[in-house]
DNA sequence: CGGATGTTTTAAGTTATGTTTAAGGTTCGC
DNA sequence: GCGAACCTTAAACATAACTTAAAACATCCG
Protein backbone atom coordinates (compact mmCIF):
# COMPACT_ATOMS: atom_id res chain seq x y z
CA UNK A 1 0.00 0.00 0.00
CA UNK A 2 1.66 3.26 -0.90
CA UNK A 3 0.75 6.52 0.57
CA UNK A 4 1.90 9.68 -0.45
CA UNK A 5 2.59 12.74 1.96
CA UNK A 6 1.77 16.77 0.95
CA UNK A 7 2.32 18.44 4.13
CA UNK A 8 5.68 21.00 4.41
CA UNK A 9 6.44 21.35 7.41
CA UNK A 10 9.44 19.42 7.73
CA UNK A 11 10.10 17.53 10.75
CA UNK A 12 6.18 16.47 10.53
CA UNK A 13 6.15 15.17 7.46
CA UNK A 14 9.28 13.15 8.37
CA UNK A 15 7.80 12.20 12.07
CA UNK A 16 4.58 10.94 10.04
CA UNK A 17 6.80 9.17 6.99
CA UNK A 18 8.18 6.95 9.86
CA UNK A 19 5.08 5.72 11.14
CA UNK A 20 3.46 5.30 8.21
CA UNK A 21 6.08 2.87 7.20
CA UNK A 22 6.56 1.61 10.40
CA UNK A 23 3.00 0.65 9.58
CA UNK A 24 3.86 -1.66 6.48
CA UNK A 25 2.81 1.37 4.74
CA UNK A 26 5.37 2.51 1.39
CA UNK A 27 5.58 6.42 1.98
CA UNK A 28 6.66 9.16 -0.20
CA UNK A 29 6.99 12.55 0.93
CA UNK A 30 6.47 16.05 -1.01
CA UNK A 31 6.61 19.45 0.27
CA UNK A 32 4.89 21.72 -1.79
CA UNK A 33 1.88 21.48 -3.65
CA UNK A 34 3.13 20.90 -7.27
CA UNK A 35 5.23 18.21 -6.64
CA UNK A 36 2.27 16.73 -4.62
CA UNK A 37 0.24 16.98 -7.74
CA UNK A 38 3.03 15.31 -9.99
CA UNK A 39 3.31 12.71 -8.01
CA UNK A 40 -0.32 11.79 -7.35
CA UNK A 41 -0.78 11.95 -11.52
CA UNK A 42 1.59 9.16 -11.82
CA UNK A 43 -1.66 6.68 -10.29
CA UNK A 44 1.09 4.89 -8.51
CA UNK A 45 -0.80 5.57 -5.17
CA UNK A 46 -3.13 3.27 -2.93
CA UNK A 47 -4.08 7.25 -0.53
CA UNK A 48 -3.00 11.00 -0.55
CA UNK A 49 -2.63 12.85 3.08
CA UNK A 50 -2.44 16.41 1.74
CA UNK A 51 -2.42 19.80 4.03
CA UNK A 52 -4.09 22.25 2.91
CA UNK A 53 -1.78 24.87 3.44
CA UNK A 54 1.70 24.24 1.39
CA UNK A 55 3.95 26.58 -0.70
CA UNK A 56 3.30 27.04 -4.62
CA UNK A 57 -0.56 25.40 -4.68
CA UNK A 58 -2.50 24.57 -1.57
CA UNK A 59 -4.06 21.62 -0.87
CA UNK A 60 -7.88 22.77 -2.19
CA UNK A 61 -6.22 23.51 -5.99
CA UNK A 62 -4.34 20.32 -5.66
CA UNK A 63 -7.52 18.45 -5.27
CA UNK A 64 -9.61 20.04 -7.46
CA UNK A 65 -7.12 19.49 -10.40
CA UNK A 66 -6.62 15.68 -9.32
CA UNK A 67 -10.76 15.52 -9.59
CA UNK A 68 -10.74 17.67 -13.26
CA UNK A 69 -8.18 14.47 -14.22
CA UNK A 70 -10.94 12.12 -13.11
CA UNK A 71 -8.61 10.30 -10.73
CA UNK A 72 -10.58 8.90 -8.25
CA UNK A 73 -7.39 8.70 -5.38
CA UNK A 74 -8.33 8.62 -1.32
CA UNK A 75 -7.72 11.74 -0.15
CA UNK A 76 -7.33 12.93 3.62
CA UNK A 77 -7.06 16.35 4.01
CA UNK A 78 -5.28 18.04 6.71
CA UNK A 79 -6.32 21.51 8.22
CA UNK A 80 -4.68 23.61 10.43
CA UNK A 81 -7.60 24.23 12.71
CA UNK A 82 -11.36 23.04 12.67
CA UNK A 83 -12.51 25.49 9.81
CA UNK A 84 -15.74 24.68 8.74
CA UNK A 85 -15.98 26.28 5.47
CA UNK A 86 -12.35 24.40 4.70
CA UNK A 87 -14.08 21.25 5.34
CA UNK A 88 -17.21 22.28 3.38
CA UNK A 89 -14.60 23.36 0.75
CA UNK A 90 -12.63 20.23 0.75
CA UNK A 91 -16.06 17.99 0.81
CA UNK A 92 -17.46 19.73 -2.00
CA UNK A 93 -14.21 19.46 -4.21
CA UNK A 94 -14.00 15.41 -3.14
CA UNK A 95 -11.81 15.21 -0.63
CA UNK A 96 -12.50 11.68 1.21
CA UNK A 97 -12.29 12.24 4.92
CA UNK A 98 -10.80 15.36 6.86
CA UNK A 99 -8.69 15.72 9.88
CA UNK A 100 -7.27 18.43 12.18
CA UNK A 101 -4.44 19.49 13.20
CA UNK A 102 -2.75 18.96 15.44
CA UNK A 103 -4.08 15.14 15.70
CA UNK A 104 -3.62 11.75 17.29
CA UNK A 105 -1.28 9.30 15.03
CA UNK A 106 -3.88 6.86 16.00
CA UNK A 107 -6.72 8.28 14.35
CA UNK A 108 -4.49 8.99 11.13
CA UNK A 109 -4.00 5.97 10.64
CA UNK A 110 -7.44 5.06 11.50
CA UNK A 111 -8.77 7.05 8.89
CA UNK A 112 -6.44 6.07 6.24
CA UNK A 113 -7.45 2.31 6.83
CA UNK A 114 -11.07 4.08 6.38
CA UNK A 115 -10.79 5.56 3.39
CA UNK A 116 -8.51 2.71 1.49
CA UNK A 117 -10.54 0.04 2.57
CA UNK A 118 -13.76 1.73 0.98
CA UNK A 119 -11.47 2.39 -2.23
CA UNK A 120 -11.06 -1.40 -2.13
CA UNK A 121 -14.38 -2.21 -0.76
CA UNK A 122 -12.90 -5.59 0.07
CA UNK A 123 -13.40 -7.25 3.53
CA UNK A 124 -11.32 -9.82 2.92
CA UNK A 125 -7.95 -9.70 3.63
CA UNK A 126 -6.64 -12.16 1.12
CA UNK A 127 -5.57 -12.47 -1.97
CA UNK A 128 -6.32 -15.23 -4.24
CA UNK A 129 -5.39 -17.23 -7.46
CA UNK A 130 -4.95 -20.03 -8.46
CA UNK A 131 -4.02 -22.30 -5.41
CA UNK A 132 -2.53 -19.32 -3.84
CA UNK A 133 -3.53 -17.32 -0.86
CA UNK A 134 -1.48 -13.86 0.04
CA UNK A 135 -2.51 -13.06 3.64
CA UNK A 136 -2.05 -9.33 3.40
CA UNK A 137 -2.08 -9.17 7.33
CA UNK A 138 0.96 -11.39 7.99
CA UNK A 139 2.44 -11.39 4.45
CA UNK A 140 2.25 -15.00 4.24
CA UNK A 141 1.84 -16.85 0.91
CA UNK A 142 0.15 -19.97 0.95
CA UNK A 143 -0.90 -23.21 -0.83
CA UNK A 144 -2.61 -26.00 0.62
CA UNK A 145 0.66 -28.10 0.55
CA UNK A 146 2.54 -25.53 2.28
CA UNK A 147 3.22 -21.63 2.76
CA UNK A 148 6.20 -19.12 3.44
CA UNK A 149 6.54 -15.29 4.72
CA UNK A 150 7.07 -12.93 2.17
CA UNK A 151 9.84 -10.03 2.41
CA UNK A 152 8.14 -6.40 2.35
CA UNK A 153 9.23 -5.87 -1.26
CA UNK A 154 8.41 -9.81 -2.59
CA UNK A 155 5.15 -9.05 -1.04
CA UNK A 156 4.28 -5.83 -2.49
CA UNK A 157 5.35 -7.45 -6.09
CA UNK A 158 3.00 -10.46 -5.45
CA UNK A 159 0.13 -8.33 -4.14
CA UNK A 160 0.83 -6.38 -7.39
CA UNK A 161 0.74 -9.36 -9.70
CA UNK A 162 -2.22 -10.86 -7.66
CA UNK A 163 -4.58 -7.66 -7.68
CA UNK A 164 -3.99 -7.97 -11.22
CA UNK A 165 -4.31 -11.24 -12.39
CA UNK A 166 -3.66 -12.46 -16.07
CA UNK A 167 -2.50 -8.20 -16.21
CA UNK A 168 0.88 -7.51 -18.26
CA UNK A 169 3.16 -5.44 -15.64
CA UNK A 170 6.13 -3.66 -17.15
CA UNK A 171 9.57 -4.06 -15.52
CA UNK A 172 9.31 0.13 -15.27
CA UNK A 173 6.31 -0.03 -13.51
CA UNK A 174 7.33 -2.59 -10.83
CA UNK A 175 10.28 0.09 -10.21
CA UNK A 176 7.23 2.97 -10.08
CA UNK A 177 4.80 0.76 -7.66
CA UNK A 178 6.96 -0.70 -5.66
CA UNK A 179 10.46 1.14 -5.19
CA UNK A 180 8.66 4.46 -6.02
CA UNK A 181 9.65 7.18 -8.61
CA UNK A 182 12.85 8.87 -7.06
CA UNK A 183 14.42 5.48 -7.06
CA UNK A 184 17.53 5.62 -8.78
CA UNK A 185 19.07 2.14 -8.37
CA UNK A 186 19.38 -0.61 -11.04
CA UNK A 187 16.64 -2.31 -12.95
CA UNK A 188 17.91 -5.23 -11.91
CA UNK A 189 17.08 -5.06 -8.44
CA UNK A 190 13.62 -5.94 -9.67
CA UNK A 191 14.77 -9.15 -11.61
CA UNK A 192 16.33 -10.49 -8.06
CA UNK A 193 13.34 -9.79 -6.57
CA UNK A 194 11.08 -11.88 -9.28
CA UNK A 195 13.95 -14.50 -8.70
CA UNK A 196 13.34 -15.21 -4.92
CA UNK A 197 9.75 -15.24 -5.65
CA UNK A 198 9.63 -17.78 -8.25
CA UNK A 199 11.88 -19.82 -6.05
CA UNK A 200 9.62 -19.58 -3.21
CA UNK A 201 6.36 -20.38 -5.42
CA UNK A 202 8.38 -23.40 -6.19
CA UNK A 203 8.48 -24.27 -2.71
CA UNK A 204 5.58 -24.03 -1.91
CA UNK A 205 4.20 -26.12 -4.74
CA UNK A 206 2.31 -23.15 -6.50
CA UNK A 207 0.09 -24.05 -9.78
CA UNK A 208 0.71 -20.54 -10.55
CA UNK A 209 3.94 -18.93 -12.77
CA UNK A 210 5.43 -15.48 -13.34
CA UNK A 211 5.63 -15.42 -16.70
CA UNK A 212 7.64 -12.86 -18.81
CA UNK A 213 7.36 -11.50 -21.87
CA UNK A 214 9.52 -10.21 -23.36
CA UNK A 215 9.76 -5.96 -23.97
CA UNK A 216 6.42 -6.23 -22.11
CA UNK A 217 6.51 -7.24 -18.85
CA UNK A 218 5.46 -9.61 -16.14
CA UNK A 219 2.17 -11.86 -15.52
CA UNK A 220 0.21 -14.52 -13.22
CA UNK A 221 -0.29 -17.48 -15.09
CA UNK A 222 -1.86 -20.75 -13.54
CA UNK A 223 -0.13 -23.62 -15.03
CA UNK A 224 -1.72 -26.52 -17.41
CA UNK B 1 2.72 3.69 -28.85
CA UNK B 2 3.17 6.27 -30.70
CA UNK B 3 4.48 10.35 -28.87
CA UNK B 4 4.50 13.77 -30.72
CA UNK B 5 7.51 15.69 -29.61
CA UNK B 6 6.91 19.39 -29.64
CA UNK B 7 10.96 21.01 -28.97
CA UNK B 8 12.57 23.92 -30.20
CA UNK B 9 15.73 22.98 -29.35
CA UNK B 10 17.27 20.37 -31.60
CA UNK B 11 19.65 18.62 -29.35
CA UNK B 12 17.65 18.18 -26.58
CA UNK B 13 14.79 17.20 -29.02
CA UNK B 14 17.34 14.62 -30.85
CA UNK B 15 18.55 13.22 -27.74
CA UNK B 16 14.94 12.74 -26.06
CA UNK B 17 13.91 11.16 -29.49
CA UNK B 18 16.66 8.44 -29.20
CA UNK B 19 15.74 7.28 -25.47
CA UNK B 20 11.74 7.29 -26.48
CA UNK B 21 12.91 5.03 -29.50
CA UNK B 22 15.16 2.98 -27.50
CA UNK B 23 12.17 2.68 -25.00
CA UNK B 24 10.34 0.93 -27.70
CA UNK B 25 8.47 4.23 -28.67
CA UNK B 26 7.78 5.72 -31.56
CA UNK B 27 8.22 9.25 -31.52
CA UNK B 28 7.88 12.08 -34.03
CA UNK B 29 10.03 15.57 -33.19
CA UNK B 30 8.55 18.89 -34.59
CA UNK B 31 10.14 22.29 -33.94
CA UNK B 32 7.22 24.65 -33.18
CA UNK B 33 3.80 25.17 -31.99
CA UNK B 34 2.40 25.42 -35.78
CA UNK B 35 3.52 22.15 -36.70
CA UNK B 36 2.93 20.63 -33.45
CA UNK B 37 -0.65 21.68 -33.62
CA UNK B 38 -1.37 20.84 -37.26
CA UNK B 39 0.72 16.75 -36.44
CA UNK B 40 -1.72 16.59 -33.21
CA UNK B 41 -4.74 17.14 -34.69
CA UNK B 42 -4.05 14.22 -37.04
CA UNK B 43 -4.98 11.91 -34.37
CA UNK B 44 -2.10 9.88 -34.52
CA UNK B 45 -1.02 9.96 -31.50
CA UNK B 46 -1.18 8.38 -27.97
CA UNK B 47 1.04 10.73 -26.44
CA UNK B 48 2.00 14.31 -26.43
CA UNK B 49 5.22 16.22 -24.91
CA UNK B 50 4.85 20.14 -25.35
CA UNK B 51 7.49 22.54 -24.67
CA UNK B 52 5.74 25.94 -23.89
CA UNK B 53 7.88 28.24 -25.28
CA UNK B 54 8.45 28.00 -28.88
CA UNK B 55 8.29 29.56 -32.05
CA UNK B 56 5.05 30.74 -33.84
CA UNK B 57 2.79 29.68 -31.07
CA UNK B 58 3.55 28.65 -27.39
CA UNK B 59 2.87 25.93 -26.08
CA UNK B 60 -0.43 27.20 -24.22
CA UNK B 61 -1.68 28.34 -27.36
CA UNK B 62 -1.62 25.25 -29.17
CA UNK B 63 -2.77 23.05 -26.08
CA UNK B 64 -5.66 25.56 -25.97
CA UNK B 65 -6.53 24.87 -29.67
CA UNK B 66 -6.13 21.04 -29.43
CA UNK B 67 -8.87 21.24 -26.12
CA UNK B 68 -10.81 23.47 -28.11
CA UNK B 69 -11.48 20.64 -30.87
CA UNK B 70 -12.49 18.32 -28.17
CA UNK B 71 -9.27 15.83 -28.42
CA UNK B 72 -8.57 14.61 -25.12
CA UNK B 73 -4.58 12.96 -26.30
CA UNK B 74 -2.88 13.16 -23.38
CA UNK B 75 -0.06 16.19 -23.05
CA UNK B 76 2.88 16.54 -20.69
CA UNK B 77 3.63 19.84 -20.49
CA UNK B 78 7.69 21.30 -19.96
CA UNK B 79 8.64 24.17 -18.77
CA UNK B 80 11.83 25.95 -18.49
CA UNK B 81 11.73 26.58 -14.42
CA UNK B 82 9.01 26.39 -12.35
CA UNK B 83 6.81 29.04 -12.74
CA UNK B 84 3.64 28.98 -10.95
CA UNK B 85 1.83 30.60 -12.84
CA UNK B 86 2.02 28.58 -15.99
CA UNK B 87 0.84 25.22 -14.33
CA UNK B 88 -1.81 27.01 -13.34
CA UNK B 89 -2.62 28.19 -16.50
CA UNK B 90 -1.91 24.46 -18.07
CA UNK B 91 -3.85 22.72 -16.07
CA UNK B 92 -6.55 25.23 -16.26
CA UNK B 93 -5.99 24.45 -20.19
CA UNK B 94 -6.22 20.65 -19.92
CA UNK B 95 -2.69 19.45 -19.68
CA UNK B 96 -2.32 16.01 -18.04
CA UNK B 97 0.84 16.82 -16.36
CA UNK B 98 3.86 19.21 -16.07
CA UNK B 99 8.02 18.61 -15.91
CA UNK B 100 10.42 21.12 -14.81
CA UNK B 101 13.55 21.76 -17.02
CA UNK B 102 15.75 20.22 -16.34
CA UNK B 103 14.15 16.77 -15.61
CA UNK B 104 15.61 13.39 -15.47
CA UNK B 105 15.05 11.06 -18.30
CA UNK B 106 14.14 8.56 -16.08
CA UNK B 107 11.44 11.21 -14.98
CA UNK B 108 10.08 12.01 -18.18
CA UNK B 109 9.80 8.38 -18.96
CA UNK B 110 7.68 7.73 -15.42
CA UNK B 111 5.52 10.10 -16.42
CA UNK B 112 4.37 9.26 -19.70
CA UNK B 113 3.94 6.13 -18.65
CA UNK B 114 1.79 7.58 -15.99
CA UNK B 115 -0.45 9.63 -18.16
CA UNK B 116 -0.64 6.98 -21.03
CA UNK B 117 -1.84 4.61 -18.70
CA UNK B 118 -4.46 6.61 -17.23
CA UNK B 119 -5.77 6.81 -21.18
CA UNK B 120 -5.35 3.80 -22.49
CA UNK B 121 -6.90 1.91 -19.41
CA UNK B 122 -10.33 3.07 -19.98
CA UNK B 123 -10.28 3.07 -23.95
CA UNK B 124 -9.79 0.02 -26.03
CA UNK B 125 -6.23 -0.86 -26.18
CA UNK B 126 -6.76 -3.27 -29.40
CA UNK B 127 -6.31 -1.95 -33.26
CA UNK B 128 -8.34 -4.17 -35.58
CA UNK B 129 -7.69 -4.95 -39.23
CA UNK B 130 -10.07 -7.50 -41.33
CA UNK B 131 -10.24 -10.66 -39.12
CA UNK B 132 -7.05 -9.85 -37.23
CA UNK B 133 -6.70 -8.26 -33.60
CA UNK B 134 -3.66 -6.71 -32.27
CA UNK B 135 -3.40 -6.66 -28.35
CA UNK B 136 -1.28 -3.41 -27.91
CA UNK B 137 -0.42 -4.22 -24.23
CA UNK B 138 0.55 -7.76 -24.71
CA UNK B 139 2.08 -7.88 -28.28
CA UNK B 140 -0.18 -10.88 -29.26
CA UNK B 141 -1.77 -10.64 -32.95
CA UNK B 142 -4.58 -12.86 -33.27
CA UNK B 143 -7.47 -14.06 -35.48
CA UNK B 144 -10.60 -16.19 -34.48
CA UNK B 145 -8.15 -19.67 -35.53
CA UNK B 146 -5.03 -18.22 -33.76
CA UNK B 147 -2.50 -16.50 -32.08
CA UNK B 148 1.46 -15.77 -31.78
CA UNK B 149 3.45 -13.05 -29.56
CA UNK B 150 4.88 -10.25 -31.66
CA UNK B 151 8.75 -9.15 -31.18
CA UNK B 152 9.15 -5.63 -30.48
CA UNK B 153 10.14 -4.41 -33.98
CA UNK B 154 7.35 -6.83 -35.52
CA UNK B 155 4.98 -5.43 -33.21
CA UNK B 156 5.55 -1.84 -33.96
CA UNK B 157 5.80 -2.29 -38.01
CA UNK B 158 2.14 -3.82 -37.36
CA UNK B 159 1.13 -1.80 -34.92
CA UNK B 160 1.61 1.24 -37.70
CA UNK B 161 0.62 -0.76 -40.65
CA UNK B 162 -3.05 -1.26 -38.74
CA UNK B 163 -3.21 2.16 -37.58
CA UNK B 164 -3.06 3.07 -41.18
CA UNK B 165 -5.07 0.58 -42.39
CA UNK B 166 -4.80 0.59 -46.37
CA UNK B 167 -2.18 3.17 -46.56
CA UNK B 168 1.10 3.12 -48.44
CA UNK B 169 4.13 2.91 -46.15
CA UNK B 170 7.29 3.17 -47.30
CA UNK B 171 10.31 1.19 -46.75
CA UNK B 172 12.20 4.79 -45.54
CA UNK B 173 8.94 5.33 -43.32
CA UNK B 174 9.50 2.58 -41.15
CA UNK B 175 13.25 3.12 -40.74
CA UNK B 176 12.13 6.18 -39.68
CA UNK B 177 9.48 5.35 -37.48
CA UNK B 178 10.83 2.12 -35.74
CA UNK B 179 14.55 2.41 -36.03
CA UNK B 180 14.76 6.41 -35.76
CA UNK B 181 16.15 8.39 -37.78
CA UNK B 182 19.91 8.04 -37.32
CA UNK B 183 20.09 4.35 -37.39
CA UNK B 184 22.61 3.40 -39.90
CA UNK B 185 21.73 -0.31 -40.47
CA UNK B 186 20.61 -1.81 -44.00
CA UNK B 187 17.53 -0.83 -45.59
CA UNK B 188 16.79 -5.24 -45.69
CA UNK B 189 16.16 -5.09 -42.01
CA UNK B 190 12.67 -3.88 -42.71
CA UNK B 191 12.30 -6.74 -45.10
CA UNK B 192 13.49 -8.98 -42.85
CA UNK B 193 10.92 -7.90 -40.24
CA UNK B 194 8.49 -8.17 -42.88
CA UNK B 195 9.33 -11.48 -43.89
CA UNK B 196 8.73 -12.60 -39.95
CA UNK B 197 5.74 -10.99 -39.81
CA UNK B 198 3.99 -12.33 -42.74
CA UNK B 199 4.97 -15.72 -41.44
CA UNK B 200 3.04 -14.86 -38.47
CA UNK B 201 0.25 -13.91 -40.36
CA UNK B 202 0.06 -17.36 -42.66
CA UNK B 203 0.74 -19.24 -39.20
CA UNK B 204 -2.64 -17.57 -37.45
CA UNK B 205 -4.86 -17.86 -40.49
CA UNK B 206 -4.93 -14.53 -41.02
CA UNK B 207 -7.29 -12.60 -44.00
CA UNK B 208 -4.82 -9.83 -44.06
CA UNK B 209 -1.86 -9.36 -46.74
CA UNK B 210 1.12 -6.92 -46.13
CA UNK B 211 1.19 -5.69 -49.77
CA UNK B 212 4.15 -4.68 -51.63
CA UNK B 213 4.16 -1.72 -54.42
CA UNK B 214 7.56 -1.34 -56.47
CA UNK B 215 9.09 1.55 -55.73
CA UNK B 216 6.21 2.92 -53.49
CA UNK B 217 5.53 1.04 -50.14
CA UNK B 218 3.67 -1.39 -48.38
CA UNK B 219 -0.05 -1.58 -47.31
CA UNK B 220 -2.19 -3.91 -45.23
CA UNK B 221 -4.79 -5.62 -47.66
CA UNK B 222 -8.11 -8.26 -46.65
CA UNK B 223 -7.78 -11.10 -48.81
CA UNK B 224 -11.20 -11.86 -50.49
C1' DC C 1 26.20 -1.68 22.84
C1' DG C 2 27.31 -5.77 19.74
C1' DG C 3 26.46 -9.93 17.64
C1' DA C 4 22.81 -12.62 15.24
C1' DT C 5 19.27 -12.72 11.89
C1' DG C 6 16.86 -11.33 8.13
C1' DT C 7 16.22 -8.12 4.19
C1' DT C 8 17.56 -5.22 0.43
C1' DT C 9 20.76 -3.92 -2.95
C1' DT C 10 24.78 -4.40 -5.85
C1' DA C 11 27.66 -6.93 -8.70
C1' DA C 12 28.87 -10.30 -11.82
C1' DG C 13 28.30 -14.25 -14.60
C1' DT C 14 24.82 -16.98 -17.56
C1' DT C 15 21.08 -18.02 -20.61
C1' DA C 16 17.50 -17.21 -23.79
C1' DT C 17 15.52 -14.52 -27.12
C1' DG C 18 15.16 -10.92 -30.24
C1' DT C 19 17.78 -8.11 -33.70
C1' DT C 20 20.84 -7.42 -37.37
C1' DT C 21 23.93 -8.89 -40.88
C1' DA C 22 25.05 -11.41 -44.73
C1' DA C 23 24.34 -13.93 -48.60
C1' DG C 24 21.82 -15.89 -52.00
C1' DG C 25 17.09 -16.27 -54.21
C1' DT C 26 12.99 -14.42 -56.58
C1' DT C 27 10.14 -11.19 -59.07
C1' DC C 28 9.17 -7.31 -61.82
C1' DG C 29 9.69 -3.68 -65.20
C1' DC C 30 12.02 -2.46 -69.09
C1' DG D 1 17.41 -11.46 -70.12
C1' DC D 2 19.29 -7.85 -67.17
C1' DG D 3 19.33 -5.01 -63.19
C1' DA D 4 17.05 -3.16 -59.42
C1' DA D 5 13.90 -3.92 -55.94
C1' DC D 6 12.24 -7.11 -52.92
C1' DC D 7 12.19 -11.56 -50.20
C1' DT D 8 13.94 -15.36 -47.30
C1' DT D 9 16.89 -17.94 -44.28
C1' DA D 10 20.44 -18.91 -41.31
C1' DA D 11 24.15 -17.55 -38.56
C1' DA D 12 26.32 -13.94 -35.75
C1' DC D 13 25.49 -10.68 -32.52
C1' DA D 14 23.42 -7.88 -28.89
C1' DT D 15 20.89 -7.42 -24.98
C1' DA D 16 16.85 -8.31 -21.79
C1' DA D 17 16.05 -11.38 -18.37
C1' DC D 18 17.60 -14.54 -14.88
C1' DT D 19 20.35 -16.36 -11.07
C1' DT D 20 23.47 -16.50 -7.36
C1' DA D 21 26.58 -14.81 -4.13
C1' DA D 22 28.07 -11.48 -1.34
C1' DA D 23 28.06 -6.73 0.49
C1' DA D 24 25.39 -3.28 2.77
C1' DC D 25 21.67 -2.28 5.78
C1' DA D 26 18.28 -2.84 9.24
C1' DT D 27 16.23 -5.02 13.23
C1' DC D 28 16.04 -7.62 17.24
C1' DC D 29 17.51 -9.24 21.48
C1' DG D 30 20.58 -10.24 25.19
Amino acid sequence: MRILLAEDEKSLSKALVAILIKNNYSADAVFDGEEALSYIMTGDYDCVVLDVMMPKMNGFEVLKAVRAKGMTVPVLMLTAKSQIDDKVEGLDLGANDYLTKPFDTKELLARIRAITRQATASTDNNLRYGNLTLNRGTFELSTPTGSVKLAAKEFQMMEYLMSNPGMLISTERFMDKVWGLDFDGDINIVWTNLSYLRKKLVQIGADVKIKATRNAGYSLEIER
